[in-house]
Formats: structure tokens, sequence, C-alpha cells
RNA sequence: GGGCGUUUAGCUCAGUUGGUAGAGCGCCUCCCUUACAAGGAGGAUGUCGGGAGUUCGAGCCUCUCAACGCCCA
């Protein structure tokens, strides 16, 4: 055993953490047994990124996991937590990228083949590195089932789900406007684009009608669509323009000819109540010119450049569309055409990703037809299936899951999953499958799906589907809770849900359990580009994990608000922490010579049933408190216990009864027994110093290990009411008498000797307690008096019926006591008041429930016996 | 425009079915008492954003107003 002289005075993490973190790696602690006899508890990490590194948010979201990984584990569960990372398509793909950049290539110098053999050596060496970062972070996760979204067994998944899908006609193909990122040269989906409020402008451009004088005035934020124009529309009941509708105008410039038509879509009071309908480059021009049979015309390309092409002036051929807007305003403005530029504020579409401004683009891109799928989600939640908590982001998510429209899968890039379609060489018929039928005779769809395509698949892919015999599947699916930041329901959790809902027939979780977002001490959501992030990293090495876990968790709230964190708030847990090692140091200094016998019931202080009491109480609660989410709570409960309860007052009183030979076995029993019990508590959220802790005490428990030891539950043996509520005399009288002393300046050196009046029932309590009030106050001799005997120049305190009096010839003045005893007084006769008030309203006596009567009436007794107490103390000092 | 959240001590925030407000930090006083100064003891501090309502009773429920923040269109 180590010398617990060697100790240090201070706690030091990196020691511990480092070497407790390989003993458990050692002993194979993380590893999950898919053949136990024990009911499954199954987590699913939210796949970081494999471009990414360990930040504050991973630190908070994998904490909450791991406690109740560790939790579950302990109270009887077969834990699983399966860990992993996300290939992340165009975050890596822009990643190796910028590489090639360096040395002057693209992708397409290398070719398809050989750009993905780069990235695969690429993500082979980080796809671990982020999980290796995450040990830091204390997690019991199982590496040995560590998984990537573009693994084997996710390839198979994906094709087996899209085949699927296609197959049920819930994946199709089309043309349809999306979301197009210029840069990325791909399609994104609707969540992937952020909107932003630009400056703008509203330029009002003339029309002229073909063959007759007169003109058409309409007002656009791109003029350099027009080129796609083809059709002027304006509200079919518009007054001003009714009689337009079915003539021809000639577009400017290219002087093509093209119609006016009448839609409903069209907002009378914007602009000039006519737009220009672009359908190749907008999606609501789109919806108009399929409504009107008008054929779209596409002017921009993939790029973002104008297109070469006959509708295109040739100057503006290869143009970017941003020049192109200028040649064609200046042209315009030039002729005459341009009637008026007005500022305009409005949203434009930016690339989650790269913040480039999105282009609308009419392309053939694959789909998910979302309508029956959402509907199985919603109806999850509706039947309790699924739960959110917080409770509130259920109604965000039935929002969005009813008014979602379909996912568009297809990405233009060449890191992911490549689409399992196959075209015929020849008659470019066209298959879905998992394999290609014939490679000599099809070739296979380029594109690749979207990224949340396979982490929609990632409960059930990690366990081994399609394969539904997979021993993991079988016992760990589904999974029990999902646990992540409120920003990514929609982009995945409602992905995760449909997928699940249609391919396993399951939720694939019952509970998804949302906490905030960290933000910077202003509140600000913190980013690399604002510089405010703060490096987990960085507050382990100088706080330690344990005290950085502590922290953030006790910051949750149920409710998930958002976190505030600034460095020195770790100080918080770092000082907990500290606080642990020392008093568990003082238990260890404290237990030479205890036997390995259980605790004597029979022989226990009243100090001792009031801490196992308290102990017990603090268990309940803390079960309770993970058991529903409130994760903050547990925190803060163990640490109300552990400094106010355990340390300020029992250790304290615990060395008087290790003074005491007929005391100090059962008093080391019961120290020797709390301790191990707030390690199991606490171990969850602390892990570390909680087994070095338990590795230090020298007695056998259930199981060496504390991490595989058994959660504490309430237990009906340790409940001790009377004995607390005795307690808290003992306490309070200690308390009264601090503040004696503080209040005439008597030092804590100097001892007092203090007279007690007070009836039968309290004298046995203090009888009892004379060995803690000597100490813990430093009195020298207590004397039982009778309450008429008068005290002069004392101080004095009232607990219940009992009067206190510390004698203090020459250090009082009298009139400075009585008065502090009058604040007192006046105190509890305003607190009196309002309660005698509410017992004479027959209203209250009427409907208040019976407890509360009953309380109310008690604590009316009690404010009357101290309020006597006091005033008879007034009276003798008066005397 | 629709939805959600927040407003409580000087600061940051808790407050689970309505029973009369708590923590951490900070502040004042004292103390290096053999577990711990990253500590201990004692203390001060709030018309719970404004207004109205329901109730015997509201920080908590209802309505309304205000400010700030987020999401969606």
């Amino acid at each position: 055993m180590t010398n617990i002289n060697d100790l240090p005075t201070v706690y030091n993490p990196q020691e511990t953490e480092d070497k407790i973190y390989k003993f458990w790696e050692e002993n194979d602690c993380f590893k999950a047994d898919e053949t136990s006899d024990k009911p499954p508890y199954s987590i699913v990490i939210p796949p970081p990124n494999v471009t990414g590194v360990l930040h504050i948010g991973h630190a908070l979201d994998n904490t909450l996991q791991d406690i109740l990984i560790r939790y579950h584990r302990m109270s009887g569960y077969e834990a699983l937590w399966v860990p992993g990372t996300d290939h992340a398509g165009i975050a890596t793909q822009n990643v190796v990228e910028k590489k090639l950049r360096e040395q002057g290539k693209t992708r397409h110098d290398l070719g398809r083949e050989k750009f993905l053999e780069t990235t695969w050596e690429w993500a082979n060496e980080h796809k671990g590195a982020i999980l290796d970062q995450f040990k830091r972070l204390g997690v019991s996760f199982d590496r040995s089932r560590q998984r990537f979204t573009l693994d084997e067994g996710c390839s198979a998944a994906v094709k087996e789900a899209f085949v699927k899908l296609y197959e049920r006609d819930l994946i199709y193909k089309g043309a349809y406007i999306v979301n197009w990122c210029p840069r990325c040269q791909s399609a994104i989906s609707d969540i992937e684009t952020e909107y932003e409020t630009e400056e703008g402008h509203l330029w009002e451009i003339q029309y002229h009608l073909k063959d007759e004088p007169g003109a058409i005035v309409v007002a656009t934020t791109r003029p350099e669509t027009i080129y796609g124009d083809v059709a002027i529309a304006v509200h079919p009941t518009d007054y001003k323009y009714k009689d337009l509708i079915g003539k021809t105008v000639c577009m400017p410039i290219t002087g093509k000819e093209i119609p006016i038509i009448g839609d409903e879509y069209v907002d009378k009071t914007f602009g000039t109540g006519a737009v220009k309908i672009t359908p190749a480059h907008d999606p609501n021009d789109y919806e108009v010119g399929k409504r009107h049979n008008l054929k779209p015309v596409w002017v921009i390309d993939e790029k973002g450049c104008m297109k070469a092409c006959d509708e295109v002036p040739q100057e503006l051929h290869g143009l970017d569309r941003y020049e192109a807007r200028k040649k064609t305003l200046d042209w315009l403005n030039m002729n005459g055409l341009l009637l008026r530029t007005i500022p305009h504020e409005h949203n434009v579409g930016k690339c989650q990703r790269c913040n480039t401004t999105i282009e609308p683009l009419l392309s053939e891109q694959w789909f998910v037809r979302t309508s029956k799928l959402a509907k199985a989600g919603i109806e999850a939640v509706e039947t309790g299936k699924l739960k959110f908590v917080p409770e509130r982001w259920t109604k965000n998510f039935l929002g969005w899951m009813s008014e979602m429209r379909d996912w568009c899968i297809s990405r233009q890039l060449w890191w992911g999953h490549q689409i399992p379609a196959y075209y015929n060489n020849e008659t470019g018929e066209m298959v879905v499958a998992k394999e290609n039928p014939d490679p000599s005779k099809y070739t296979q769809e380029t594109d690749v799906l979207d990224t949340w395509f396979s982490s929609g698949l990632w409960p059930f892919e990690t366990m081994g589907w399609p394969n539904t015999d997979a021993p993991d599947y079988k016992k760990f699916y589904p999974t029990s809770v999902l646990v992540t930041a409120f920003d990514i329901i929609f982009f995945w959790v409602a992905r995760m849900v449909m997928m699940g809902c249609e391919l396993t027939d399951q939720v694939p979780f019952p509970t998804v359990f949302i906490h905030g977002l960290i933000r910077d001490e202003n509140g600000q959501k913190m980013s690399k580009s604002k510089g405010n992030t703060i490096d987990p990293v960085l507050l382990i090495d100088k706080y330690g994990c344990d005290a950085m876990r502590f922290t953030l968790t006790s910051l949750c709230t149920y409710g998930g608000q958002d976190i505030k964190v600034s460095e020195e708030r770790f100080e918080y847990g770092r000082n907990f922490a500290n606080k642990i090692w020392n008093a568990s140091r003082f238990v260890l200094m404290n237990l030479e010579g205890v036997d390995d016998k259980p605790i004597d019931y029979a022989n226990l202080t009243i100090i001792d049933k009031w801490i196992l009491h308290e102990l017990n109480k603090t268990a309940k609660v803390v079960n309770e408190n993970i058991q529903s989410y409130r994760i903050g709570e547990y925190a803060q409960t163990l640490y109300d216990f552990f400094r106010s309860s355990y340390c300020d007052k029992y250790v304290e009183i615990a060395k008087v009864q290790l003074a005491d030979e007929n005391l100090k076995a059962n008093t080391q029993r019961v120290l020797l027994y709390v301790t191990d019990a707030v390690m199991r508590l606490l171990h969850p959220v602390m892990p570390h110093i909680t087994e070095q802790i338990r590795q230090l005490l020298p007695a056998k428990f259930d199981n060496p290990i504390l991490m595989k030891s058994h959660f504490p539950t309430f237990s009906e043996k340790f409940v001790f009411e009377d004995e607390a509520e005795q307690a808290d005399t003992v306490f309070e009288t200690v308390k009264s008498l601090r503040n004696v002393r503080q209040s005439f300046g008597v030092p804590v050196k100097s001892p007092v000797d203090l007279k007690i009046a007070a009836d039968e029932h309290q004298t046995e309590i203090f009888k009892k307690a004379e060995s803690y009030i000597k100490r813990l106050a430093r009195v020298e001799n207590i004397e039982y008096i009778d309450g008429k005997t008068v005290v002069k120049q004392a101080g004095s305190a009232a607990v219940g019926n009992a009067k206190l009096i510390v004698p203090l010839a020459g250090l009082i003045d009298i009139d400075q006591e009585i008065a502090r005893q009058n604040k007192k007084l006046e105190k509890l006769s305003k607190e009196k008041g309002g309660l005698t008030g509410r017992m004479n309203n027959k209203n209250f006596v009427d409907n208040a429930p019976a407890t509360v009567l009953e309380q109310t009436k008690a604590r009316i007794e009690e404010l009357t016996v101290e309020e006597n107490t006091i005033k008879e103390l007034i009276e003798s000092l008066k005397a």
C-alpha cells in the first residue's frame, strides 16, 4: 500500500488521471459483453468529424454520456458506449484538396481513384486521433467497437438502406432546383444552407412591349439572370397589369421575346408588382415555369459563371456571376432601361461549410421522399415512443418534421458513399442494386451520398445492421438514449429517427437528451474565427479532467440552458477535487488499526447515524437525478453533501470520536464506509480521483475496481429521523456559540464556559453532545442551570427552548447584547406574524391541505418557544 | 411574420407537481486550529423585469407589456 504520509497535500490530477485511465484500459474495463445476462444499456456517440479536433462542446457532450454509461454500468446494466468518427464528405474533401493545391494540383489531376486513395490515407491517419483526444476526457467508450461512417460495415449498411428505400419508392432521381455551392461544386441540402441578411439592391428594369408602345417595369435583385428569363409574371388581379397578360415583351440586350403571364405567386406589393421568371435559377420561378409550361434556360454554370450559350451575350461567357451583373447593369443603364436602383435588404443563402453564396440551380439529383418517413417520426413522438428531454424540443421537432421538404442526398463529390445506381453504357438504362450487375456494361453513378445519410443509420449500422442476427444488434439495439446539443436535432436526430423507423421498424432510441451549447463569458458562441474558444486540453492540463467534468456538469440545468464559461469557473471543480483529496487523506491518515468488521449498528452515535442518514438521502436523490437526466443537480447534490455535511460537520466530529477509545473503531468504520460510498456516488462525474482514492482504501469491496462496483441506492436501514433532528440541535448550538464568540470578539483559542437552561428532553441531547460542543465551540465547562437563574455579563443564544448562556465578564456590553437579541426577536416576530395571520384566515384554514396546516402550526409553536426564550434572556440580562 | 428561450443577491446562475428564496464567485470580520489557505469560522445582501388576474397563498399558473437572445419562414 502507498504510504499515506507520501500523499501530497495538494491533489495532482495529471499524475492520477493518466495512471488511472491506463489502469482501466489494461483491465479492459470499457468493453461490453454482448453475451451478458444483464439488461442492456447502450449509447452511440455522436461521431465527431474526422477532420475535427476536440473542443469544449465535445467535452460537455461526452462527459454527460460518460456519466450515464458509468452510472448504468455500476447499476447492474451491461453498458455499451460505441465510439466512432464521421467521414464528413465536404469537409474532408476540402482538407485534402487544400493539400493538393499547395502542391499546385487539383483532384482532377489525380483522378477519382488516386484522389480517394490519398483521402483514405489521410482519413486513416486521423480516424483515431480525435478519439485518442477524447481519452483525456476520461470517457469509458468501447474502443474495440470503434467505427467510421465510411468503413466496410457502414458501406454495406448504406447500400442496403439505399436499395431498400429506392425499392419502396422513398428515393427518387429527378430534376429540381437545389442549393448549389459553386465553391464546393456540389448540391447541398436545405438545412446545410444558412440565410444571412445582406444589403443588396432592387433594380427596376424596363421591358418594351412587342409591336406596340408601352413597357413594363420589373424589379429584380439578380439582373444577371435576365438572360435566363422565360416570362414576366404579374398577379392576375393586379389592375395595373391585368390587360398586359398574354402580350409579349422584348427582353433588353438580347431582344428575345417572352410572354407576360398571370400567376398568383406574384406579390402585388413587392417592387413594381411585376417579376421576371428564371426557372433554372430560382426555386419559386421554377414552380411558376412548371405551371405555365415554360422551358427553363440555364445561364449560370456549376462554378457560378455565365454559361457560354446562345442566350448569354458572348462578351459575358465564362464571366463570374457578379462581374456579369455589373456589366449587365452598365449596359441597361447606358440604354436607359435601368429606371431605379433601390437599396434593399434581403436574405441570401450561404453554404454552411464555406459561406459561399448559394446558387439555386436546376439539376438532376437524388432525393429522399420525406413525407412518409417524417410521418413515422411524428407518430413516434405522439405515441410516446420517442421523448425529448427537456420536453420543449418536442414541439420544435414536430414542427420541423411536418414541414420538411424532400431531402436532396446526392453530392457531386468524390469522398463519400458512391450511390449504388448503375447506368448501361449503351442504353442508359438505370439499375439500383447493391452491386454492379455487369462492370463491363454498366457504369456506377458518380455522385456520392450526403454524409448525413450514413449518419442517419449510425445507431444500427454500428450494431451490425443489416444483419439483424448480429449479437450486438440483438443485445444493444435500440439504444437507450441519444445525447446531443440542440443545434443538431434536425440534421442528425431527425434523420436517425426516420431511418430507424423505416429500416428497423423501431425508434433507434426512446429518449433524446438535449443539453445547451457552451458559450464564452459574454454569451457568444465559441468559434475559431472569433478567437474565443477554450481548449479543453489546456483546461485539463491546468485544472484536471475531473475538475473540468465536474464544473461543466454542475453548470448544466434541467432546461438545457446554454452555458457561459470562462476559464476561472473551472477553479470550482479543481477546488472541489482538492477537497475530496484532502478529506480522503484525512480518513486514510486515521484508519490506523482499522478492523475489517462491519459497522456496529448498535453502537452508533447520533452523529454517526446522522451522517449515514444524510448519505442515504443523498443516494436517493442522486439516483433520481440521474434517472431523470437532472445531471446538474446530481453534481450539486453531491457537492452540498460532501462539503456541508461530510467535511464541515461529520469529519470535524469524527476527530472527537477518534480520540475516544470507545468510539474510535466504529468511527473508523463509518468513515471508511462513507468515503467509499461517496467515491461510488461521485465516480460517474469524477472517475479518476474516485478510482484513485478507492484504491488507497484498506478494505475489500464488492469489486476491487470502483468503476465496476455497485452504485449506492437508498436503504431503509439507514433512516434515522430522530437522530438527524438531534444532530441538527447540536449543529445549531455550535453555530450559535460561534456567533456569540464572533460578536464579542472572543478569540478562537480562548475557551469559554457554557450554561444551559433547557427542558429534560433537550438537556439529554446536550449531555450526549457535550464532547462535540466542547471541541467545536471551544467550550471549557458546561453547566446545566435552572431557567430562572440570572446570569449577568453574558452572551446568549436560543436553540429551541434551550437558553445558552456564555458568561463573558468584562467583554460584554449589555446594551449591545440586548440589541443583538432584539434584532433576532424582531426577525422571529415578523415570521410569526405572517404565519399567525394565515392561521387566523378562515379561508386558509378551510382550504390549505392538512400537512401545510400542521407545518404552519408547528412552526408557530417553534417560533413561540424561541421567542419566549429570547424574551426571558433579555429579562435576565436586564436584571 | 411564426415559434422558443431568458429577465431572481454586486457578477454568473439554481429553484421537480403553487406553501413564503438558494449556490458559486465577489464583499465585511476573524483564523496558517495537524485533512485541506485550491482552506476554516461567523456575517451582510433580493418590492424574484413592469402591470393585471386565478388562489387562503404566486419566483413558479393565466393574460398583458417591455428588454435581450435563438430558431424557422
